[in-house]
DNA sequence: TACGATACGGAGAACGTCTCCGCTTGGCTA
DNA sequence: TAGCCAAGCGGAGACGTTCTCCGTATCGTA
């Protein structure tokens, strides 16, 4: 793995700016964990104790920054794509990868959810990728190797889940994602139902 | 139907005020759809040719507007429900309702979906329970009469049809909610599935 | 140590939500 | 028809948020 690759492209030369960058992507953690992806940017630049205008220079907009705290994790989830892969059989690789990939959207209220859904710049596409990919390769093998019905394509399911994240991110039921998941998953390896 | 019965609720004494609300909520209906749920409630203030105070006396807060401009069809779809289900077959009937409801709540921009996941005050109630009484209805008649597995509520139903709204609001492929919610229906009518 | 590029920070413009209160106006009563 | 008064209007303004601009401080280098 290209360790530098992420990191240097946004790593600014001056230590100081460095370091304030990393508070500012601590703050941002805590305080859209807190507050949900609309949280207030000024917060976050005074929690990380560096004016707005910093914060600004730093991430030009809410999306680049929220793109920017989701980055390790969604590297992480997907990661865990391929252990799933080699772990488990096709469609329980599948399966759990799906349950990992809502606990992270729904852990962090829509966030990432946000990310899938709206993509008004370029950041937001790196890890639209970076999951879809990481669906494909489970879906495809799940397609060939397990039940998994073959007219299925990974940005629908990715859709699909994200969908379930987002109406239940907000909810006071904990089991109802999960329940919907698993209905979801009936459907992924249940035959196709033509409808007459 | 007590026609007089939502309505006598809310219209004011005077005449001004009544007209007053209702270009509020023509006009909310006209900003909302250009400009979706987080629309300036200034603007739609302005393009009713009220002030702002106007507005709220009228409507505390977003979400009443929101609910107010939803209700009627609201009513309307859940009235939909009745119809179908004189109409058409248990299955299909409930299918044919939650194609409906998505429509409305996709064309919404998840405003309608928005009145299901927050709800702050108890106007979203009378809609969510309203939407939540005709799936109730439709669904149990298609667990009895149909196909429809027998281990799903309908509290659970709308939700995911929600999150299919919520997820596709934006998107640019108009087909997609389509096809997720057939793969939803699939999952509906196909047998539940037990997993080792 | 001195210099120049780099980055900081906060004032402030623009916009949004929501409230308060003096003035207007509709509708009832005589 | 005239007059009263409560219901209702509207906009100024308090307050919060996003985002920019530019004078100033600081880092890294020579």
């Amino acid at each position: 793995m290209t360790t530098g690759h992420g990191d240097a492209r946004h790593s600014p030369r001056r230590t100081d700016a460095r370091l304030n960058r990393e508070r500012l992507l601590a703050a941002a953690q805590e305080v859209f964990a807190e507050d949900g992806p609309g949280a207030s940017l000024n917060e976050i630049a005074r929690r990380a104790g560096v004016g707005p205008g910093t914060l600004y220079r730093h991430f030009p907009n809410r999306q680049a920054l929220l793109t920017a705290v989701l980055r390790d994790r969604i590297q992480a989830l997907c990661g865990e794509a391929e252990r799933s892969r080699a772990l488990y059989s096709a469609d329980d690789a599948l399966s759990r990868w799906l349950g990992a990939f809502l606990a992270h959207a729904r852990a962090n209220q829509g966030m990432g959810s946000a990310l899938m859904v709206d993509e008004p710049g370029a950041p937001g596409l790196d890890c639209h990728r970076l999951i879809l990919d990481a669906a494909a390769g489970l879906l495809a093998r799940a397609q060939r190797e397990g039940t998994a019905r073959g007219d299925l394509t990974a940005g629908d399911l990715i859709q699909l889940v994200t969908g379930i994240a987002l109406s239940t991110a907000r909810g006071e039921d904990p089991e109802q994602a999960h329940r919907l998941l698993a209905l979801v998953l009936d459907a992924v390896y249940g035959a196709p139902r033509r409808k007459g």
